[in-house]
DNA sequence: GCTTGAATTAGACAAAGTCAAAATTCTAAT
DNA sequence: ATTAGAATTTTGACTTTGTCTAATTCAAGC
């Protein structure tokens, strides 16, 4: 399964597999977004990587980041309006979003169906459906 | 119909029906809010209401556009990662977003289905559930 | 008119992400 | 090993969106 834990080895031979060349800063940053219990935002991925010396700059990061993505090694979740979080979960699936915490976690797609969408604009094609159930702890 | 052209006055009534005191600034927001064939961004209201002459400040709108939303006047869309848009529907419904040209189209909830949703994580209440379909032009 | 609280303003500020140019690293060829 | 060019990273400035703060204005009640 592609979530379980990654080695910087087996990070390297994945970013092989994109068609990216896994320099050092490349490999730390896919490590620590795989590594994240959670899907981080860049700025997560920034701290962790540079937790215990300065592996990275800022700018590498967001660079690496918009590169996997459009390599399709990651994937961008929009939950928030002012930050980007990044899911390392390319499959098909969708997401509980606890506005409280801002944390998110994964639907799994299997069995779930959209019922009743109407045909899509005229001239359109269908990037993707994001389906985001906003919760709340309960009071 | 609640998409209907409104007139200012029509605007100054529906704040008090939500409880918020109609004030000159408040009523030209809604009003370019109510008007606008697209659902409009922060800034974008900013430019419509100031179109002629200034009107009103860019932290009065935003304030505004906040306190709308709390009294559930108004509706945030979270779709682009780096602003809100805002949407005076605020019935059911989900959202084609055409992320070439940054535009929103409604999907009327009548006949949306969704099933096979797992259960809510554990202490958590659902507060909304978001339906975004992706669209781009077809190539 | 005065008072008080609500609302607005203007400019500073913060956060997230981007940009541009310089520096550094990488890679392939010799 | 060296070189050259491409790729990548770095640094600090910049942009955009939204927030904050203190001063000012407005409106309602007395």
């Amino acid at each position: 399964m592609e979530l379980q834990k990654h080695s910087r080895e087996s990070v390297a031979e994945l970013l092989r597999r994109h068609g990216i060349n896994p320099t050092h800063q490349r490999i730390e940053i896919g490590y620590a977004l795989f590594q994240s219990p959670q899907h981080p935002s860049a700025d997560q991925i920034l701290a962790m990587v540079n937790a215990r010396h300065a592996e990275t700059s800022k700018a590498t990061v967001y660079n690496t980041l918009k590169l996997f993505v459009e390599k399709g090694m990651v994937r961008e979740l929009i939950v928030d309006p002012s930050k980007i979080y990044y899911d390392p979960n390319t499959s098909v699936h969708h997401h509980f979003y606890d506005v409280a915490a801002g944390e998110l976690a994964d639907i799994p797609a299997a069995g779930v169906h959209i019922e009743g969408l109407p045909p899509l604009p005229p001239g359109m094609v269908t990037e993707g459906i994001d389906i985001i159930v906003r919760t709340r702890p309960a009071r």
